[in-house]
DNA sequence: CGAAGAGTTGATCCAAGTCAAACGTTGTGG
DNA sequence: CCACAACGTTTGACTTGGATCAACTCTTCG
């Protein structure tokens, strides 16, 4: 398990010495606050972690779901973050001091160059994400975004059983992710279940079908998933 | 002028050493292409390019608009770019080959850092514009846009008229970066017009008033825009 | 000058939002 | 162990913001 992508193979006892502990989260918990000046770095262990943005009159958009191996909190410079980060279930995250990063990274040029690469990743999800949200029917948008989380979550979390993903989330969090309100997102589940597609219930996601699963998310055949990469 | 993120300072002598060369593209060329892998790192010295993604049956997201400063084209591992990239004015770009500067951050941690802090920042704004898009109104993310490009451009270029700036999009771009069509982007348009907050014609935009379009993008007074930093 | 592209406007339609009412599930405390 | 509360899900009826369709006009620009 945990093949967090910053903490693999020769990095891993690099980051022993960085990390200055392990945080657990019990669910529902805040890891970092938007607005505030954020001084560690977070990399997921275990578990599911959201990063949001929240307006003024509380609407909230999901930017993201970070699964074991992703990284939160970082901002290469002084400011603040734009984003909040809270926890969907109990979570375990590994905390690197940004000071004490920034001075390994000097040392070991190749520890900045991952964290690179692992930024512009994130960055190109953050891109198909604006894609669907921008150009996509509700159905394509809930279609893909489930075949996304069941990939990336078989990739990251140990297998149960090869068609099914434990999925923490809500159908309120699905549409805050989506740009979607609850009652919608309740519907177009609805469809893709009659369809005989999926099974949702009790935090539970099955793909019956995950060729009319990417079908349905408005792809011919799968024209490369950016986030298939185990990283 | 030029004060492109990676190229000023002490980078910039450095990044003399790393440059092939410069392209000059007129308007409308194709910098990159999605699926395609992306040799090099392109940093804009002058102009206006836009990123996007393009789907099957034609639909467009526009990603993001770099100006000078910004870089075009990094993906950290060897995986083809998610996005296209093209010129929508004369564009001069700054060429970097990928293995050369691979090399150079081996020996200079600091340009690594770099580019991990560019790599979050377009993060960060590309999450903005997931939230706009997502949760905004029509109108909110027309006003949003125009506000942001506003700034933007204002340190990015030189300032001819206080109020004014070049804007190079037609309303179809403008409605490709939020998720509308060009119709209801120009009745949007119409709209802030109509309020006396802008006048845009003949590709030039004027802010009348600053915090009317603010207000009209939905926050109460500056909550901080995360891309009004010079960067 | 003519053609192609960009902007403008009105009429109509529909995907998704809103409102409202049940119903299920979980968890907690008496 | 049950009852109730809080929260999540489901469904129906109705509304609406933005899309679609279809002219028509205004700019460029060759």
């Amino acid at each position: 398990m945990r093949e967090a992508s910053l903490c693999r193979g020769a990095d891993l006892a690099l980051l022993e010495t960085l990390r200055v502990g392990e945080r657990i989260l019990s669910p529902g918990m805040d890891l970092a606050f938007q607005g505030v000046n954020c001084a560690n770095i977070y990399v997921v262990l275990d578990g599911w972690v959201c990063l949001y943005e929240l307006m003024e009159d509380g609407r909230r958009q999901i930017l993201q779901f970070a699964l074991p191996g992703d990284v939160v909190g970082f901002r290469g410079d002084g400011e603040p973050l734009t984003y909040s980060a809270q926890s969907l279930t109990a979570v375990a995250a590994c905390v690197i001091p940004w000071g004490r990063f920034l001075k390994a990274a000097h040392r070991n040029p190749e520890l900045a160059l991952r964290l690179s690469g692992l930024m512009a990743r994130d960055g190109a999800m953050a891109y198909v994400h604006l894609t669907s949200v921008g150009r996509r029917t509700a159905l394509e948008r809930v279609a893909y975004l489930l075949l996304e989380l069941f990939y990336r979550a078989r990739t990251r979390f140990p297998v149960t059983r090869g068609d099914s993903i434990a999925l923490p989330l809500t159908q309120s969090h699905i549409g805050d992710a989506l740009g979607l309100t609850p009652v919608h997102t309740n519907r177009m589940l609805r469809e893709l279940r009659e369809a005989g597609i999926i099974e949702l219930s009790q935090r539970t996601l099955r793909v019956i079908n995950p060729d009319r699963l990417a079908s349905a998310a408005g792809f011919e055949q799968d024209a490369g998933l950016p986030w298939l990469r185990p990283v």
